[in-house]
DNA sequence: TTAAACTTTCAGAAATTACTGAAACTTCAG
DNA sequence: CTGAAGTTTCAGTAATTTCTGAAAGTTTAA
């Protein structure tokens, strides 16, 4: 590993328990992404210094976020690994992971507590607090979801036009009355 | 604390850590956003069974994220805290320090190492995907930040309408060749 | 000044999370 | 079958993170 490449490798390592996983899971994934070809369990444990059983433990873990890919050469029974999909299908499979992880659960507590009703001055200020966030966590949810399904071509475009999301929005306003 | 506040409180809790902060910080918070009167340190730590110096060092994480207002009360020598700002700008206020700690340092990163030529076809392999992963993450920042700056009722009458993402951008290009 | 009432700090303990390495398991060629 | 070449599991250990409580620090009223 050249210095770039393990600066590269390392900087995941760091990252990685804020992104909702640990330290090797983070290295592991940003060394798969760097790294042109696929690698096999061995070569990742001894590019990284971790045990074999942390390779397992960490694919296992990258498997559940969908963001590796197995694959087999001829004549060699060993597994290969390589990342799942391109940059951007990454991005949104961690944010979809994220969400699964770190909003769904949150709603779902907050629909359970506001389906029966407020026992009394106090528990009423909590709910409707309650159902202010489950709305926002609605709103950014569905917002997610809706530029997620847009590729990132079609974002950028809109991006270099120096068309503001607000910009947009008016305009739609201006074409609604006009047309 | 009644039952269902208290589920909220602790569920809060248990998500802490993926939301960026520890089991007890996030029980802090919970307690503040739905208990409609602020809360003086004393007061936290007997709710949530935790020590007066947990609480104390709780609420200095809570400032870091800019999450808490502290209030005095007329004769009263304690702090008293609360959640600062909307709900909305809660969110906001959590997104925009999730980017600081999650993305501003690889972006970084990624600068400074796509600074220099790579040395050869393994680095720059490596450079393109860095270069690949940059783009990727200025333009999801910057759209964060768009959508950061509507009001929450903009978006909810956007999403009401029935208007996806897409929708208003092919809504837009209408306008501009028929405007 | 003083001292009461409060807040912050921080060393060490407790709790949690991650890692290792050896044993168990799986697969497959011969 | 057998055993070689691989993968997974998991008990125990290491590392990290969080929490406590006592001591130090701060503020203010008198």
């Amino acid at each position: 590993m050249t210095a770039k490449i393990e600066s590269f490798v390392m900087h995941c390592g760091e990252m990685g328990s804020r992104w909702g996983f640990n330290r090797t899971v983070g290295q592991m994934y940003g060394l798969l992404i760097i790294h042109e070809q696929s690698l096999s369990a061995v070569q990742i444990s001894e590019a990284l210094n971790i045990s074999r059983g942390n390779v397992s433990m960490g694919i296992k873990e990258l498997q559940s976020w969908r963001l590796v890919q197995v694959q087999h050469k001829p004549k060699d029974r060993k597994e290969y690994y390589s990342p799942a999909g391109s940059i951007w299908e990454m991005a949104t499979r961690v944010f979809e992971e994220r969400r699964k992880r770190e909003v769904d659960p949150t709603l779902s507590l907050l629909r359970d507590n506001l389906l029966d009703a407020p026992g009394n001055e106090q528990e009423q200020y909590a709910q409707d607090k309650m159902h202010e966030i489950h709305d926002l966590l609605e709103t950014i949810t569905h917002w997610a979801a809706e530029l997620q399904s847009m590729s990132p071509d079609k974002l950028n475009t809109l991006m270099k036009l120096g068309a503001s999301v607000s910009k947009v929005i008016d305009m739609k306003d201006k074409f609604l009355k006009n047309g």
